[in-house]
DNA sequence: CGGTTTTGACCAGCGC
DNA sequence: GCGCTGGTCAAAACCG
């Protein structure tokens, strides 16, 4: 289980169709009301991909592990979005060292790594919807779609610091950074097509489940550490 | 003792 | 209407 800052309380288990991994139904329970609620299930292909779907807004101000987790949702939803291939060599040590030091890149992906048991990418298609689908390349099919078009972009853990702040221009080399570390990868391709066929079905057979509030996902790797379980997080909206 | 987890039952939506 | 499936409820068990 990924600790992402929030208190979860399980509130049920269902045995997924055609996954024979169990699906687990998560409410926060940081807040009295809070509607937010999230699903966990292991990717039927490879079990060491956990998928966490998040859904709603919190209602209360989250603690700053949770609002890391929501900025670096951000920050590899724009990564993944981009589909940049430019190889920023320069890049590529800030953004791998951060995964080991969190303090340098306190607002990035760093504290997530800190918080989970095994290093997390988080993606957040909510937030960059509207820009993904300007970044949107043909080479980049297997990036789920569903989201593009939808008016709303507020992000279920976006309550936080981050709606208020000017993050554009820092999220931008963010993105840089971040994607210049990833595809590079040569395992992110693999696991990343993974856990979609998981969650969306095979690829290439739809552009994701049109009309759905299901976002995207993203599966993490780090080289340093092949045999750590990775994951995958969705955030939906409604 | 209070909060969390487990687990079977219940309900709603959907396709046939 | 019926069966299947996903999601939720709620009582009991569990745990610190």
């Amino acid at each position: 289980m990924i600790n992402d800052g929030c208190q979860w309380r399980k509130y049920g288990q269902k045995m997924a169709k055609g996954n024979p991994c169990p699906r687990a139904y998560y409410r926060c329970t940081m807040a009295i009301a809070c509607p937010v609620r999230k699903q966990v299930q292991r990717c039927a292909e490879d079990k060491t991909i956990l998928v966490t779907t998040y859904e709603g807004n919190h209602n209360h101000p989250l603690p700053p592990a949770a609002t890391v987790m929501a900025n670096t949702t951000s920050s590899a939803a724009a990564m993944l979005l981009s589909g940049s291939t430019t190889s920023e060599d320069s890049l590529m040590a800030p953004a791998a060292g951060s995964f080991l030091h969190p303090s340098t890149y306190a607002s990035t992906m760093a504290a997530l790594s800190a918080s989970a048991p095994f290093p997390t990418i988080t993606l957040d298609l909510t937030q960059t919807a509207n820009q993904l689908q300007l970044l949107q390349r043909p080479q980049h099919p297997v990036v789920p779609l569903s989201m593009y078009g939808l008016p709303q972009k507020l992000p279920g853990l976006m309550v936080g610091p981050q709606a208020s702040l000017p993050f554009r221009p820092q999220q931008q080399s963010m993105v840089e950074t971040v994607t210049a570390a990833i595809t590079t990868d040569p395992n992110f391709t693999a696991a990343l097509a993974a856990a979609i066929t998981s969650v969306m079905g095979a690829p290439g057979t739809t552009n994701g489940a049109s009309g759905s509030n299901a976002a995207s996902i993203g599966p993490a790797i780090v080289p340093e550490s092949p045999q750590c379980p990775k994951s995958c997080t969705t955030f939906s909206i409604n």
